[in-house]
DNA sequence: AATGAATGAGCCTTCATTCAT
DNA sequence: AATGAATGAAGGCTCATTCAT
């Protein structure tokens, strides 16, 4: 029963269930019909919205993004002083929603997507630029910018690190204790580079 | 012209066939006539010695960790105090021959394919354990074991995001430089601990 | 904003969407979509109005038939003579309008059209008969039956043979060589019989 | 049950089979499925040894060139004036199984993709110069040039054109009255241009 | 030991057609 | 009068796998 409006249901829906099928296979083997069908529309409809795999792969991992990068711009805008911020950012990180099963999921398969195709790397990259550009904008205004550009990379690589420990390890991801893990590195660091002032 | 003898060769070369293929693409999305034409073989072959992809993938990655973990070892015996060790497993971790981009894209595929395959993910939960022993065995020699483990646990992320970052960057992934930020990672927190003594 | 009095101005449309893509294409491997596209209107509608796309061909083959065929009506009423009457046939038939690479490409696909379709079939032989009727009636009045009916089919078959080798041939078609090389048979052959009168 | 050297049976199957199916339908709207099925083979073996359904087309298309062709460079070996010559090729373009109404078919099915595929346009192009080649070679012989290269065409034509409306007229070919046709054009053209010398 | 031959199963994609609005 | 929404059916193509040699 054909209703005018229903672009931007089915897209959403589509996206949504794209990242659910993937998240749930845990790769990207994942078939259009079996996208289609968890979303409850006919493989066509899904082609007619995005005109093929590749389109529809990409439009979840762009939602995906922003609803990370959406998240962490919040949060600097709200934050205060530059520590601040980089709580924020890795809170954001590590924020209970993107730490489902099946976002991780979906994350590690859009990771391996990024080294076959270019638009996928690109996307990537922007927001690994934009998430970069952040951290080294804060920790520039409490350290020297040589140290700040080494423990932005720590921060990320930690970030990223343990996104792919919890992925794949049995029982729950404890978010938790991956924060404090990185905002011990953070402390760390910033005492060490207090203490040889 | 088929002569006795040949099955550990055609093994090997199908092994390393496969990986380089893998690289090659940057995911699993291989063929079994990719592997066996670059292998020098046919598809029929590769079949025959593996019974079948999966397990061609298996013996892939079980020859992937053991190349690694067998040089892990080897560092471990040779070293001496336990700072040392610790430094050899990160040297090892990023061996430039274990830094080639097809060996890296190898791993991230074999990471998300134990996402779905319980043979892959069993093999990889032994090398992480053992690795993970390694590391803690050697940092309760010299810090309270409650630090030990979460040191460790940075450890082994800071090794694995890098691993992601220098897949997924252009440039040459420069070992060096990640070497170095783990190992400074590793002085800060003994440094801190020791500190608080 | 849908207004009364639509209908005729839609069909007419859609006819000339449809040779114009069937042209622009060359063969009738042509969507719905792309004709109702050209014609400005949704695909649903040319469904509408001609009730599926076979019968939508076969109103584009009508008019294209319709053209050529009033034509040649046109001027077997205006012509003198038997001779200027098949000169009259000769030159409708290499019309530069009808010589248009669309148009041409168009005939080619509904002659195929009619060797699978009755209808199409029909159409073609009705139109065909009228031809060859034209022509064999100018025909009997200045040469015997026996010869009018070979020197008719002699026309038709130069007319179907060189609208195809202009059609495949590269550059410009050229109708007036046509013509000529048409006109020219037509005079020998009826300048033989005399001699041999 | 797989033997060895099958390839080539196949191949000629499949040709053959192509024709057949594309003849029966009259267009080339066939699937690789029905030809397969006609070869006695699966659709993944037509497209292993042709590589998709273009390539078996133009397959097919060569193989039918070359049958004619090769009669008609068989004719011209054996044949001893120029007019002898010019009969040879008419014979042999009328040959009775030239006139099957399926090879008939599927040459105007040819002709039809020669518009949108530019290799099938060349492979026509090039038979196409042959045959011009040898008719214009033979008439000048006996004729000067002007008139060799029109009468050429003008077999040409005939020729296609004859093609055409015994492939879409009921009943029986008749390849006879249309040699007789041709020939009697041939005839009567050089008549005329003996008598005006 | 090794391979050419062959296929079944499945996937992406297209498209004519229908339907409610 | 007109269309956006939606789908069933079908086709081209790929590929792991099997089999006889």
């Amino acid at each position: 029963m054909p209703r005018v409006g229903m672009e931007p249901i089915r897209r959403k829906a589509l996206i949504e269930a794209a990242i659910e099928v993937i998240g749930a296979r845990g790769n990207l083997d994942v078939t259009m019909s079996q996208i289609a069908k968890s979303a409850g529309v006919s493989p066509a409809l899904a082609h007619h919205y995005f005109g093929g795999k590749d389109q529809l792969f990409l439009a979840a991992m762009r939602s995906l993004l922003n609803d990370y990068g959406g998240g962490v711009s919040a949060v600097l805008r709200t934050s205060g002083g530059p520590r601040e911020r980089i709580t924020g950012v890795i809170k954001q990180s590590f924020r209970v929603d993107q730490f489902e099963p099946a976002i991780v999921a979906a994350w590690l398969a859009f990771y391996v997507l990024a080294q076959s195709n270019a638009q996928a790397r690109r996307l990537l990259g922007v927001y690994a630029h934009r998430l970069n550009s952040n951290l080294v904008d804060a920790l520039t205004r409490i350290t020297p910018r040589r140290d700040a550009l080494r423990i932005a990379e720590g921060i990320a690589a930690l970030i990223d690190g343990l996104y792919i420990r919890r992925a794949l390890k049995d029982g729950p991801p404890d978010p938790a204790s991956a924060i404090a893990l990185v905002e011990h590195y953070v402390d760390t660091e910033l005492t060490i580079l207090d203490s040889h002032r």
